[in-house]
DNA sequence: ACATTTGTTAACCAAATGGTTAAACTAAAT
DNA sequence: ATTTAGTTTAACCATTTGGTTAACAAATGT
């Protein structure tokens, strides 16, 4: 009885899960939740995937590795280091837009348990920091830009592009506007952030 | 049989689920947990704030109204604004160091629940924006720093100072190194992350 | 055709969990 | 000394929850 459409059970069960545990995180999802928004039965989430544990660790794995191409945007591309920047705002957002909760899951799931992020570490996949490191000190070197670590500099970029999402609501109080207003902040941000950035560090 | 201690039995069972609720989230928390953590019974819990949530709900406010004096600094301080850069982000490390969890406890149930935001904006002490704003257009005004709205000014310096203490366990990972370097590069910031800011926006 | 493997479900189970109850205890007021 | 009001506990309860079982259905191989 294969599906052998483009949607096996395996899949649908996977995508269902994805859903439910970036809005609820492990602790706030329940199987029966996943089980009727992908439509089958609760046996058969144990049936493909054993436990709960087992299933998240399945989302949580896809989930970051469709995040860490975004982050190689800004580690491995081989524009300059502005262009790259430039790029990788303008980018974002629109990762951002198509997956609203997924930055914000990635992060909560790593603090609840941080060692989860040595499994990661291992695969082909995982952002490698290290020609980034040498491109930002090349350009230091050539005097484009003001001397500062490259580990600095990633994380300020990180911060400045991934942060407003995260805390959105937050924001949207301290700031006291509501959803719609918010948007076009983030919109201004897609070019903003990069001048902002490139402001701080050329010479 | 009143404790009249300064340690009274709710403000005991307040501070354990505080230490709870932030590390393990409402979801991830269990009052039989925070009532072992009190050293008391679990009906006491339900004796003194009726239910979980109640609990919840007391341990949030709490907890972000000690966050909120924090903000103020950049806020309602009445030096100009590169000094009020200064101070917070020099300041923002040694209260995080003090409670690690709680910025990403805010930001994580505020994620959950953003219509919460609503309950804390009537209170006297919820940050006010206005005084910042008006600061920034004055300096931009005197020619002292670039045009620059001044809520992407706010979400940027904020982003800067909270990002990197939420994503701790993601940024260890990227940039493959352990706690203690990741330490060292964030007492870097104390005094970096400021010159970064000002670099950006002066003229 | 038929046996075997794979996929799916309803019903069930044990443990965990939030919450309740009734009784016991304590300190102060009468 | 007795009452009274607040405090604390052990035991209990109903529901939720992750997980299992056994039977059934659909493919697949021979």
């Amino acid at each position: 009885m294969k599906k052998s459409k483009d949607t096996t059970t395996e899949s649908e069960i996977l995508n269902a899960a994805k859903r439910i545990f970036q809005r609820k995180g492990m602790s706030g999802a329940r199987m029966q939740e996943i089980a009727d928004e992908a439509g089958i039965n609760k046996a058969l989430l144990h049936y493909y995937f054993r436990s709960k544990q087992l299933l998240f660790e399945a989302v949580f794995k896809s989930l970051f590795f469709m995040l860490a191409p975004e982050l190689n945007k800004v580690l491995n591309d081989d524009s300059n280091l502005f262009d790259k920047i430039k790029s990788f705002t303008a980018n974002y957002i629109s990762f951002v837009i198509k997956h609203p909760f997924l930055p914000n899951f990635i992060i909560q799931e790593l603090n609840r348990n941080p060692e989860f992020v040595t499994t990661l570490i291992t695969n082909e996949y995982f952002p490698n920091i290290s020609t980034f490191k040498n491109q930002v000190k090349e350009e230091i070197a050539q005097g484009i830009i003001k001397p500062i670590k490259p580990e600095q500099l990633f994380i300020n970029v990180l911060a400045l592009n991934v942060f407003p999402f995260i805390a959105s609501p937050l924001l949207e109080g301290l700031l006291a506007i509501n959803d719609k207003d918010f948007n076009k902040l983030m919109e201004e941000r897609t070019t903003q952030v990069a001048d902002f950035i490139i402001n701080a560090i050329k010479i």
